[in-house]
DNA sequence: CCAAAAGTGTTTTGCATACACCCATGA
DNA sequence: TCATGGGTGTATGCAAAACACTTTTGG
């Protein structure tokens, strides 16, 4: 920080009123083919009663995203978060956005693939996954409803150019599974035989599981298993049907 | 924020070590046909005499997006900073990225159409636009190479997407100056004819302006003035040449 | 006249869409 | 046997890439 050096005159480290500085997660999942996320009730003022967003203070000696995947591991109970999807989203630093302090908070949307039993091991409020955007929860407190909407942003614009959608499914999942996250997060339907052919044809996005396959649950013809593969990123995207695309 | 009252026993807002809460500003514009980017040289240690992005701390009632408008306008001297291109990368909060105290940052990029004259009206120390990744510089203090690599991702894949290129030019420009900035972002060739109907193509990308034509300064036909429109998003995308895409 | 950049036209090719069709299973 | 979802094949249309060509300036 070279501005760093530009401090006020007199600046000493506790002059200041600290800035707090939190992390809050806007956690997807689908059941159901929705689109889920898990929010806490609030317990106490301001905002009592309120759905928001878990989440909790970065500790003296962690990053931000060091607590968020504490914090991720606390609330949805896994004991093991390494190779969930957890991606920072941006930070909301309004002076105004908590009414009891100056909080700054680092936000991140994370996918993670079967709802498992909620409030596993912390000392979280009450927390459900809630289908997204179906108004199953009022206003959320703060300013969570524009993060919440900004990490829905983002996850849809993420599973376009990226192969982050298998982050919603299990270790082992068929095709139909993987076209179900996305007609999910974008609402959309998609054509089975197109979807089909693009994701075979993106090198690394999928891999065959040679063998196996699963019953979808109903009729139809038994599907093939698929896991997912090293790529990364996803070249062409995999466009939105009808919609338009977003800003960056 | 939930977590905030799972504080610690005790807590109380003193308690903790502060965090500083600061911005980091990755300037860029082109000059000469080059993608140029502002750097400081640091004056005091840690790092004295490397180069560094210009910063400073969030004040107490300022958001970090007023931050970063403020130091933007202070290290470039344009009074005028409303309408240029200021975009919240994301936040870096290791807790070691600076040995003197905890220091949470968050990183911005921006885009500004020529070259001012550097340190107007501010109180910076020496700051030039070097030449971006020609080895013009050494590496840059704290983990600013990083932060300036993810900030000319972002530039990089923005224009791709989104209008923003329009940000680098002035108010009036033609379409061989607009294909420049993307050639000085990407480092790559564009075919002139392709890439002006690609533009002209879609709808509010730019608008004419009747009547005027520049000489380019050399020779050639004189080129038609355009200025940005009002569109924000690219629609189909204008990918890079040969390269492929980056994850989000 | 020549080089260089603006601007127009044309051809080709790849890819996404749409849709028809077969396969395998549960009810 | 019928409904349902998996999976394959194929025609059509749009848009990007490649490139030839004209125009208008400065040297």
């Amino acid at each position: 920080m070279p501005g760093y050096d530009k401090r006020p005159p007199g600046y000493d480290k506790y002059a200041f009123e600290p800035f707090a500085v939190t992390v809050d997660l806007a956690v997807f999942t689908i059941r159901d083919g929705a689109l889920r996320v898990l929010l806490v009730e609030r317990g106490q003022s301001p905002y009592a009663g309120q759905r928001a967003l878990p989440g909790g203070f970065v500790l003296p000696d962690e990053s931000a995203e060091t607590a968020a995947a504490r914090e991720l591991a606390e609330e949805t109970g896994l004991s093991d978060v390494t190779g969930l999807h957890l991606e920072q989203l941006r930070t909301y630093s309004d002076p105004d956005r908590d009414p009891r302090m100056r909080v700054v908070s680092v936000a991140f949307a994370a996918l993670v693939p079967d709802p498992p039993e909620v409030r596993g091991g912390g000392d979280a409020a009450r927390a459900d996954w809630l289908p997204y955007g179906t108004g199953a929860y009022g206003p959320l407190a703060f300013d969570h409803d524009r993060i919440l909407a900004d990490a829905h942003d983002r996850i849809g614009s993420g599973i376009e150019n990226t192969c982050l959608a298998t982050a919603f499914c299990p270790p082992e999942f068929t095709l139909g599974e993987l076209r179900g996250v996305y007609e999910a997060v974008w609402g959309a339907g998609l054509d089975p035989a197109n979807f089909r052919r693009k994701v075979l044809a993106t090198p690394g996005f999928v891999k065959p599981v040679h063998g196996a396959a699963r019953l979808t649950g109903g009729r139809g013809k038994p599907a093939a298993l698929y896991k997912a593969g090293p790529a990364t990123a996803l070249h062409p995207p995999l466009l939105r049907p009808t919609a338009e695309g977003r800003p960056s």
